[in-house]
DNA sequence: CGCTGTCATGATAGCGCTACCATTCGTTTT
DNA sequence: AAAACGAATGGTAGCGCTATCATGACAGCG
């Protein structure tokens, strides 16, 4: 009927070509295709189309489908930038961590990372290489992406980076360490840990016990095993040496660490190390001097990493859940992302003492 | 004078609440500092104030000077998704990996972190698990962040990847091997590293050669440095048998690996592993076995992976500057994105014969 | 003196999407 | 039968920033 109305058609034609005015400025560089465009294809409004893709329960079947093979024909890649700044919401979540070459930190990650994935988040990553100062300025910059949420390692901030996230609101979880944090908390005790081993230690008899860590004012999770390591000799009222080391943990760090402990505490019977990277750099360095692993000296690490249950001695140590822990730390966020009650904001993921042959 | 003028006084306050319209729609939920309000605060508009951020150069030094400061003091957090939409530059680099178990990656990644972020990139972290349509899927996630490059580790995609990668007119930067890229690409000759430990174990004397890996058809540089061990023993008359393994490279698979060549190829000489993590572990099981290598069974790996440089008696590897790997691929993207013209589209990094005690 | 060029600044109009409200229509309730 | 309701859809107006062009001021120059 109107198909064939000549006033239809006439009327339309005032249309098709809109006069845009001649001094209109043009922006658009990228040829990128626009949901206006999937939506034109689809015979839907934009609305209905961006409902179509990001509630498809709000529209029709038949409203979906069309826009659905419209996306495909046209090859449609949403553009996540302009939706996040209309609904100020991005589904990114910043990732704050001091180091990569520790693969503590990359376990956290990936543990995060295969959950987040998941429930289509994404990860925007950050290294502080062990700096606050580098650790406000990406906080900073990962606030200006509008992120979902926002995971760092550890509760220690500086005064600046501390009122920027108090002041902000989304979900901030801080993992490693347990304490008193500004949001939610998924860690475990270091003090504990640290008592844990040193109690270990003493058990086996030893008494002479060296403690060997590395740059310890900005790894301060292990001056915390320290501290608790410092405290049950304390009540035994025995000495607690401690040796500090230059680099971060790595296998060539503990061998030097070893070197050096057998120097200048010569009487030593055992060292416990802020780490697995050091410990089994120090067993292996032992084993080519051909020193007797307890036997000549004893040596527990921290962590739990593959290397430490593969050499002879097993090394003895500390399990951490680490992968477990980037996971339990995305899970609640979710939750707490889905508006959904956190009924615990802080978590303890606990360790296990791993008892090898090298003490 | 015109301080004292109670007209303009009158005038103003006609201005100050701007009465409007009871329809209005309000929109913005969070309080936070815009730019209009840095630069209302800082006496210029807005777009000066902009400048003032971006183009620091383009604007007198007092504007300068009381945009930084209102910045300051009002506590302005940039909403970087705005701006990227409006300018359609992002500063977010994609990179794509396909594990972050495998440390390799990792450390490519941070030499990628260290070097990006200096020059004020940030990193967006896709890992695909090896597998071409999770590539696929982020990619196309990441494209709506309208990163500013891409980094992947690869030359493979499925075809729905290339296709939309071949059509995106931003750096495309692929990393690991070497090859015919889509556009720029920065790694190593795996057939070549394949070819070349081939060649050492036959100059060692031995016959019965057995190369181990692990899911070969997805760790397909694994594969390609098979090819080159077995066209050498091709070359030599010798057969190249191959074991594979159903789990990625850990020490655990390589324990396996070994006892598995033991059983089904009892006369075995010596074993190239994919990788040290193999390698190592293979090693570590033989030490707990009291094999002696390399007199009972020679042993070598792929990657010059710190722990096969400690164990005894030294791993022979192939050393991968992986580290370097990240930079090179980063500054090169760097140098794409100021627009500079890159004189070279593929970067060669080569590799190392490691020779230890193991072989 | 006007002409051109450079510099600092501003007004305007989007970037592509979604929140918010309004509208329509068919169904349920009183 | 009128009123109330819910589901599906659409119009409009931004989200906060920057590209683009326009303007005014001032220097250099024949």
């Amino acid at each position: 009927m109107s198909k064939d109305s000549p006033n239809a058609d006439s009327r339309a034609k005032n249309v098709t070509t809109p006069a845009l005015p001649n001094n209109a400025r043009q922006r658009r560089s990228s040829d990128q295709v626009t949901l206006s465009q999937v939506a034109q294809a689809a015979g839907v409004s934009p609305i209905t189309a961006s409902r179509a893709l990001n509630y498809p329960d709000k529209v029709s079947d038949s409203a979906r489908r069309s826009v659905l093979q419209a996306v495909e024909s046209l090859g449609y890649v949403p553009n996540l930038v302009a939706g996040s700044l209309a609904s100020s919401r991005s589904r990114l979540i910043a990732v704050i961590v001091p180091s990569l070459i520790n693969s503590v930190f990359v376990e956290v990650i990936k543990g995060l990372q295969e959950t987040l994935e998941a429930e289509g988040y994404q990860i925007l990553l950050g290294n502080t290489d062990y700096d606050l100062d580098r650790e406000y300025q990406l906080v900073r910059t990962f606030l200006g992406w509008s992120c979902s949420a926002l995971v760092t390692a550890g509760l220690r901030h500086n005064s600046a980076c501390h009122t920027l996230l108090a002041n902000w609101d989304h979900p901030i979880m801080e993992v490693m360490e347990l304490g008193q944090g500004m949001d939610l908390n998924v860690g475990l005790d270091h003090v504990a840990a640290g008592r844990c081993m040193a109690t270990h230690l003493i058990d086996k008899g030893y008494r002479h016990i060296v403690y060997v860590g590395a740059r310890l004012a900005q790894d301060y999770r292990a001056s915390m095993r320290f501290d608790g390591h410092k405290a049950v000799l304390k009540e035994k009222g025995i000495d607690a040496p401690l040796l500090e080391l230059d680099t971060l943990g790595s296998l060539q760090a503990g061998a030097e660490g070893l070197a050096r402990v057998l120097a200048q505490y010569p009487h030593t019977q055992a060292i416990h190390f802020a780490n697995d990277d050091l410990a089994a750099g120090a067993l292996l360095a032992a084993q080519r001097q051909g020193l007797n692993v307890p036997g000549d000296i004893a040596i527990a690490g921290f962590n739990g990493l593959p290397l430490g249950q593969h050499v002879t001695p097993q090394l003895t140590t500390i399990l951490s859940p680490r992968e477990e822990m980037g996971r339990l730390a995305a899970k609640e966020l979710i939750r707490r992302l889905g508006g959904k009650n956190v009924y615990r904001r802080q978590h303890d993921v606990g360790f296990t003492l791993q008892i090898g042959g090298s003490t």
